[in-house]
DNA sequence: TTATACTTTCAGAAATTATTGAAAATAAAG
DNA sequence: CTTTATTTTCAATAATTTCTGAAAGTATAA
């Protein structure tokens, strides 16, 4: 299998632009190249078009998966694993914006409703408190906003975008 | 210069979630002991606290500055500069959205316009183009919804919020 | 069964990122 | 100026994260 310089391009960016993200090179350029396959594909043929180990391979395949951005699809006739990108920008966006509120948003939550508790409301507390406060109450107004996005189809981004202007 | 435990685990808790964040520990500790301080801290103080060198402490509180997290100040009669972080939280998350735009969005949208241009549009490049464009078009989208936010008060938050319902 | 095809795991190696600490640079005071 | 206080830089090192490859594990076919 082989790619054309441009895909090879996107493939490559994508990599780069994933660690800017925090995202591991590897992870981004898989979903990059599957993101841009016609057909499912297999362990072997990802690790030709990357160069990368098969251990790579699977476990970064694999984390795609956990993050909803792919599915393992099986090929009749096939023993082997195939694995194909979900396309749809709107369903990518809600699987990141899911993942994100779980990973991100949600143990700051956590841990600042814990901390709120536990610290006693005295004078030498009062910085720490107003600003535990502050960011949990914002916290959980972007946590709110997303889970609306989440739950949402496309037209209420659009709505919303509109209501912006 | 002292905290009391409660002090200490928000600083500890705040660097912790950082990294999941992606933001390196000292940079997410210093934030966290400068927005519960009550006044600007010193370089000397800073390291004492967090037990870290000086060039890190030095680099760190420089990142946040840049940031717009924190601004360096002048005590009339001392010498050295003192830091202090901004604690609105209003003021924090616009400025964070402002750098993440800059970081992280805009560098995507940059490039998947050059591919788009570079590319030629033939069969092969049908998923690529496909895809190029879609992301391209929801990023360009986010970004002016940031946009917005950033240039936003904090009314236009609540309002938003409340349309979407 | 046993053989074969394939996937998963994981210890060690490689690459990347963060931190130290001391030297160089800068700035204020004498 | 010269001295002294302070900040900044950066090469060396430490810590963390990612990647490899081979061995162990699973599943299907013969």
């Amino acid at each position: 299998m082989e790619l054309t310089k441009h895909q090879q391009k996107f493939v490559h960016t994508w990599g780069t632009l994933g660690t800017n993200w925090g995202i591991n090179k590897t992870m981004a350029q898989l979903h990059a190249l599957l993101m841009v396959s016609e057909k499912p594909l297999s362990t072997e043929e990802m690790m030709q078009v990357l160069q990368i180990s098969r251990g790579n391979t699977n476990m970064n395949v694999r984390a795609l998966v956990e993050w909803g951005l792919a599915n393992k699809e099986m090929v009749s006739g096939d023993r082997k694993d195939f694995y194909a990108a979900k396309k749809d920008i709107w369903v990518i966006a809600r699987q990141i914006a899911t993942q994100r509120r779980k990973r991100e948003l949600e143990p700051v939550i956590a841990a600042l409703q814990e901390l709120k508790k536990e610290t006693p409301d005295d004078k030498s507390h009062k910085e720490l408190l107003d600003r535990v406060e502050d960011i949990e109450d914002f916290s959980v107004k972007v946590d709110s906003m997303l889970e609306k996005f989440v739950k949402s189809d496309e037209n209420w981004f659009y709505k919303v975008l509109l209501k912006l202007v």
